[in-house]
DNA sequence: CTCAAAGTTGACTAATTTACTCAGGTATGG
DNA sequence: CCATACCTGAGTAAATTAGTCAACTTTGAG
């Protein structure tokens, strides 16, 4: 199933709970950070995550060199860089098998335009929103310090009753 | 948007293939419309998405007031408003259960603090992916106009190698 | 040295979601 | 009428999520 495309920019940004929860114990990393190792069992009782859970999030997080593990009595793991230069993007694809943007990779039939077409502008499309995730810093969440007002740049005339389908 | 600056949302952006279906279609009836309804058949070819999952997806999107459905022949379906007046994350809200963002909504033990601020900060950073996405239109992703340059807002000190770890 | 605390790994699984198929409907223009 | 197209709901295989469980390895403290 995995395409070994070497180009890059082929897999594309998912956003889910799994993201959601190394988000979060990341930020608890952070949080909790300058007293040595934090053991997962902390994160664990914290956030309210199973502890298994944490141990195949972290075995990830640790392979994407996000954080240092510490075995042993007083081990645990903390932020291999600090807060303030890893980024949500980071952590997200650091979780998240990476699905492929192109379904139309080997197939024949996309010659004609139209279907390459939405393929490449979803393709871009997904490339600003990791462009975003990665200029958020887990200190800038915790600081509360990424952008406010990142949605005030163009024609922006929604009426109210189509916004409200966000509930 | 003054509906959105007030009270933090509590439903979260939710980005996967699912979503990208939905707006590749969408973006496929904005390329070819003009010349009245296009029908599901037609997207299916072009677009490569099987005809019952379309048929599910505009299913939510009519409900979600995005496109308007004309029955018998020479029916289909057309943007209910112009595409420079959809946005993505409508597109995307309207096709997926959006999932909770607090866990501990109903529960007890979220006194002490610690878990109800990693909740919120994912919140508000979730919200941000939301404005981040409210401002990009169909129109906007078809012209390539959306943002060029949104990660050069703060301190941006990634290096190369971090970076890279999208591909 | 021993023991226990912690990480590490892999196999397994229930529940959920995704991405469909299929079998029927209903509305409508020609 | 009738073919075309939307509409609806049931069902389902595959994948993902969100775990559990068991068996390690490493290491600090006593």
């Amino acid at each position: 199933m995995g395409t070994l495309a070497g180009n890059l920019q082929e897999e594309l940004m998912k956003l889910s709970t799994k993201g959601r929860y190394a988000v979060t114990a990341m930020l608890d990393l952070a949080l909790h950070s300058g007293n040595g190792p934090i053991t997962l069992a902390e994160v664990s009782s914290r956030q309210d995550i199973s502890l298994s859970y944490l141990e195949q999030l972290f075995s990830k997080l640790r392979k994407a060199s996000l954080v240092d593990s510490v075995r042993g009595p007083g081990g645990g793991y903390e932020l291999k860089r600090p807060s303030s230069q890893i980024s949500i993007a980071e952590v997200v694809l650091a979780v998240n098998e990476p699905i492929s943007a192109t379904k139309c990779n080997g197939k024949g039939g996309c010659q004609d335009g139209d279907l390459c077409l939405s393929h490449q502008l979803w393709t871009e499309l997904s490339d600003q929103i990791y462009q975003f995730l990665s200029g958020i810093t887990l200190e800038q969440v915790i600081q509360r310090q990424f952008v406010q007002k990142v949605a005030e740049r163009q024609n922006h005339r929604f009426r109210e009753e189509d916004v409200i389908l966000f509930s």
